[in-house]
RNA sequence: GUGGAUGUAGUUCAGUUGGUUAGAACAUCAGAUUGUGAUUCUGAGGGUCGUGGGUUCGAGUCCCAUCAUUCACCCCA
């Protein structure tokens, strides 16, 4: 049989890899429950009905769609399988797909348990999702998301508080150099009057988004493609040099949008997160009001943020925005407004290893290892590592009788810093040869004062 | 879905206008060392050169196809 291979896009974690993720989650799990987030999981799979329609044609073409079970060709119409037409038998042989993102499904779980849950209600989710696109630098098809969304509530608090959030687990993580870029959706809406497209906003924002990418020429060239007139180029620019502080920003903007209620609205709401941002005694560090910020989810209607850690090769790592009619989708008569945002741990992952920021300790498993010479002192040694065990530290004994400088290699490739290596001399004084393995210092000690120096704060 | 690049040891890569038995470093294993690792020294194992076809006296090297990987576009975490 060939090599086994993974399939394209996946990977495996290893135990090196995993104690660097697993540093990633804890982090924004911690942050999300300080904040008054809940859990909630979903299944991998949701039925196609539940998934499509949700992130326009081109996300629906990036759904995995599961093959039914059984004879899942027996009652499909011949003519059309002989069309040879995938998309017409679609329907007829796929009626589950994986999950694309976490936030319909969220949106699935609060329509199906409206009664019983309480709004505004405050959830967290950190599963992994499924993209069939093609995979790249950054780009897996399938990655973790770290979403947490409020709904039930049109509070601007919310907004403030996800930017608390993102700069809590960014200070957690270690990176300091990142930018929380926000802008409104009616804003865009106010452009899209401004300059007369509001037909065409779509490819407005799909252009304009790409802005600090391609260069204001290219977005130009591809505005005048889509039969934008250079008088509305003109006055979408001078909307968009928009510079200065936030302030600034704000009050010219004002002036632009006279007529536009909605661009008004979005103004409005941006001054009041950054006004809550100061209640919260927090400055406005990291955060940039951009104007070009414009997100493909098509079902953003309010405040929308990107993170980007700068100076990395990687696109953002996390983003979310305000959706007023997101249940609505699911038959809801009532309109819930929620408000959310996603981390892709993925992403960040990959931004820290290019930065090195990883903290040293994050690999270590056992704090100890016990090394003995012949089965008597393994006997004892195991005595010795219940001891430890007991007292809450993390260790372990090597398994087999054998060589100490195997033993004592194991220990060093598991990146284990302590040992406590046994023989006959140790057993019969009670004074353990206790090794510190980074710097090769070793001492004399009683299982106690190992243990003792082991819980002390001040140990490494 | 569109376009480009790359496939040689477990890993990262050399390999000359096509020429004898395809190399290095790191990693692995063993030994120097019978109670002490990571630093030293010695040695060993490991390859259908992605796969299939073609050109040639001769192909890792040239051509075609195919698969895989990767980058960019579209889109996105």
């Amino acid at each position: 049989m060939a090599n086994p291979t993974l399939p394209k896009g996946t990977r495996d974690f290893g135990p090196a890899v995993m104690a660097k993720r697993q540093f990633i989650f804890k982090n924004i799990r911690k942050v999300f429950k300080k904040y008054g987030f809940q859990p909630l999981e979903t299944p991998a799979m949701e039925n196609l009905s539940t998934l499509t329609g949700k992130y326009g044609e081109e996300g629906d073409q990036l759904l995995f769609k599961i093959l039914n079970s059984g004879d899942y060709l027996k009652d499909v119409d011949a003519s059309k399988l002989d069309s040879r037409n995938s998309k017409s038998v679609t329907a007829d042989i796929s009626e589950k797909g994986l999950r694309y993102d976490l936030t319909v499904p969220f949106a699935r779980y609060v329509v199906m348990n409206r009664n019983d849950v309480s709004f505004p209600f405050k959830r967290y989710q950190i599963q992994p999702v499924w993209r069939a696109d093609r995979p790249q630098k950054g780009r897996y098809r399938e990655f973790y998301q770290c979403d947490a969304d409020v709904v039930g509530t049109n509070s601007l608090i919310c907004e403030a508080e996800i930017i608390l959030m993102i700069k809590e687990v960014f200070k957690g993580l270690g990176i300091t150099d990142y930018t929380i870029k926000i802008n409104h959706r009616g804003i865009l809406s106010g452009i899209a009057e401004a300059v007369g497209a509001k037909e065409n906003e779509t490819s407005l924002f799909v252009a304009i988004d790409k802005l600090d990418k391609i260069g204001e020429d290219d977005v130009k060239t591809e505005l005048r493609g889509k039969g934008f007139s250079e008088d509305s180029l003109t006055k979408l620019f001078t909307i968009l040099q928009v510079k200065g502080s936030t302030t600034n920003k704000i009050a010219f903007l004002t002036l632009q949008f006279d007529t536009s209620e909605k661009g008004q609205k979005g103004l409005r709401d941006l001054q009041e997160v950054f006004d809550l941002l100061k209640s919260y005694n927090e400055t406005d560090e990291h955060v940039e009001f951009d104007v070009s910020l414009a997100r493909g989810l098509s079902y953003y209607t309010g405040c929308i943020f990107e993170v980007k850690i700068n100076n990395v090769g990687i696109g953002s790592v996390s983003g979310g925005g305000r959706y007023d009619n997101l249940t609505q989708s699911f038959g809801d008569k009532e309109n819930l407004s929620g408000v959310g945002f996603s981390f892709g741990v993925d992403r960040i992952y990959d931004a820290m290893e290019e930065l090195n920021v990883f903290p040293k300790g994050t690999q270590i498993s056992s704090k100890v290892l016990v090394c003995h010479f012949d089965d008597e002192s393994k006997q004892y040694g195991i005595g010795v590592l219940a001891r430890l065990r007991q007292a809450g530290i993390a260790s372990e004994i090597y398994p087999d009788t054998s060589k100490i400088k195997k033993q004592l290699d194991y220990a060093n490739k598991k990146l284990i810093p302590f040992t406590v290596v046994i023989g006959s001399e140790e057993i019969q004084s009670g004074q353990l040869a206790f090794k510190n393995m980074e710097k090769g210092e070793q001492e004399k000690l009683s299982i106690d004062q190992i243990i003792s120096k082991l819980q002390s704060p001040l140990r490494s």
